[in-house]
DNA sequence: TTTTATTACGCAACCGATTGCGTAAAATAT
DNA sequence: ATATTTTACGCAATCGGTTGCGTAATAAAA
């Protein structure tokens, strides 16, 4: 590969006759440069094709205009929405964005957050691995005090800025509805418990079932990623059980929809015999027959809400320690939960 | 916000008495520095929490150790499924992958391709957003001799490298699968037609109309963005037609599903009535009922094929102009085109 | 007309890592 | 013991913009 020599500022200066100074302050319409000067610097930046040197200007003025977002896998359509919310708040500010996976994997997960630093993006937005309970690799952008937000699967005991839903709420108000279907035997798909979107979806779970006077059985509680297969194993273990549930509330719709599957494929009707309800409201939800029961997890808007508060760390007075958004979620109940009807 | 000083290479050099030129080099175990030093160096430096400065690096290195990916948006099964496979390659060599989203707007695609060459990325995987036409906006790598590769939605008429699939014969292959079914009017839902990916699966699908004798008729290929919203639109449009098709063959999955959601709620039989066919294989096509015939798309492949051209390039002979890459795909028949039974 | 303010630009240091070239010291060869 | 090679490192220029400070020229104020 041959690069050939590039445009810089100093060959528009020697072509214009100015300094490197002025071409470069006319470029970004410095006030001290004449309307003229400024003309015909541009003018000739673009007839020499001139790109500026990102790298060399985020060198010198310690700014990438750059954003990072780390996530644990962006084909999931809640999390790819959510990006696309980064994305909206940080082009309009002259922002870009870099996008790193983790898969889930905590050592991938510190691994970018050293590129990310390395790349002294001007801040960061994570929403963590299932498995990361140490955040000591975040601790390079506290101390050199580069804004930091954590989105969705935030970290528990730790204070930084988060932007969450209302999952405690979301749950119980979920759980609640298939009580008032009638259900009585509810099981529950969870997460990892040491994160708190996941600890707080059961909590809200288990809280509804006690309001209601309801048994709490542990073997109707199972944890995994949540994934299609994880979906099909978990509805498996649960109607290997002496007695099976009647209704299931996972923590996402992936799983909920395989648990959907299972139940066709095995002849078990929803929502008469099972009723099922999920998290996220993918397409998926409204595709599947019957059609899933959900919460609407607002990702887009949470992706704008963190991208705002990461800009609005920038101005904030050094007194406030941590900030923490909710965002509102919405039930959205179809066929799979409704056994009597509305 | 406030930016603590952050440790450079001089600081380690002053800690443990060398030269910077020499932590740079034993930082990245050069041969001529003694094994003692190198230890000694990579021990202040974690101790000192040092983080290299890769724009200071990519300025006078002129390498990012970054390649960029543009696509539509990152939204879909199929490009996120893409660029993981991007990424596997990519990261394997030691390089990181900036993404960024056109929204299939052309005007969002030039601003990109500046910012990306702002970058100075060393290499460039483009899947071009859907009304692109003048594909000027990437000249600029081609003469920088920066290595840039066209995936899955690629540019007519333009000698540049290329990973794709068989378009052609997987729609023609769909196409007389559907013939074989028994279906006689079959019409076809297309995307822009000079975007060679879907000219080529309109051009499948009418080789084998001809070849089977059968007429063609303009009123059964409606052209779109093949979003969902576009899928109901357009099997309403054919429904709308005095002789609606007995088969929809639909150059992607989301709008087949579209077009399958129509018909269940019509009350039109599928695929007694109507046969469906997508082309990429989504979770989407094996979650709908019925479940949807479709072509194997592969994604992951496709990503990790144009990553691994982009690298090949540069080792590259001149004299080669350009190269193109074509991968297989894979019929996946399903309920909802098998009228007949296998 | 002299003084002060404003406008428009240049000088040169600087950001942090990289790298071609040079060299002292140690090792090996003659 | 002298010459040659190898090892291990330092010097200083360089990458391409950015920016604090200084200043000549022109305009406005006194």
């Amino acid at each position: 590969m041959k690069r050939a020599k590039q445009v810089t500022i100093y060959d528009i200066a020697k072509n214009v006759q100015v300094s490197p100074a002025t071409v470069s302050r006319a470029l970004k319409d410095h006030y001290s440069i004449s309307k003229e000067t400024i003309q015909n610097v541009k003018k000739a930046a673009k007839q020499m094709g001139y790109f500026p040197n990102t790298p060399a200007s985020s060198l010198r003025s310690k700014k990438t205009n750059t954003i990072g977002v780390m996530v644990s896998r962006i084909n999931r359509p809640f999390i790819s929405t959510l990006i696309s919310g980064v994305e909206e708040v940080a082009n309009s500010k002259g922002y870009h964005v870099f996008i790193a996976q983790s898969e889930d994997m905590t050592q991938k997960e510190i691994s970018n957050a050293r590129a990310m630093f390395s790349a002294r993006v001007d801040g960061l937005i994570v929403s963590l691995a299932m498995e990361t309970h140490d955040y000591g690799h975040f601790d390079v952008f506290l101390d050199s005090g580069t804004p930091l937000v954590f989105v969705d699967r935030v970290p528990a005991n730790m204070a930084a800025d988060k932007v969450v839903v209302d999952n405690y709420e979301a749950a119980f108000k979920m759980t609640q509805h298939l009580i008032e279907q009638g259900c009585n035997r509810i099981a529950h798909f969870g997460g990892a418990q040491h994160r708190d979107v996941y600890r707080l979806r059961k909590e809200g779970y288990l809280a509804a079932l006690k309001q209601h006077n309801l048994p709490i059985d542990e073997s109707l509680m199972i944890y995994s990623n949540l994934g299609a297969e994880e979906g099909l194993e978990m509805t498996q273990r649960l109607f290997d059980l002496p007695v099976p549930p009647d209704a299931i509330f996972s923590a996402n719709d992936t799983a909920a929809v395989s648990a959907i599957q299972f139940a066709k494929d095995k002849g078990i009707a929803i929502p008469k015999e099972l009723a099922v309800a999920g998290f996220n409201n993918d397409r998926l939800a409204s595709i599947i027959a019957p059609a899933l029961t959900t919460v609407a997890n607002p990702a887009f808007d949470l992706g704008k809400a963190a991208a705002s508060q990461l800009f609005a760390q920038r101005e904030e007075n050094d007194m406030v320690a941590s900030n923490t958004t909710v965002l509102k979620t919405e039930l959205i109940v179809r066929e799979s939960s409704l056994k009597k009807g509305r």
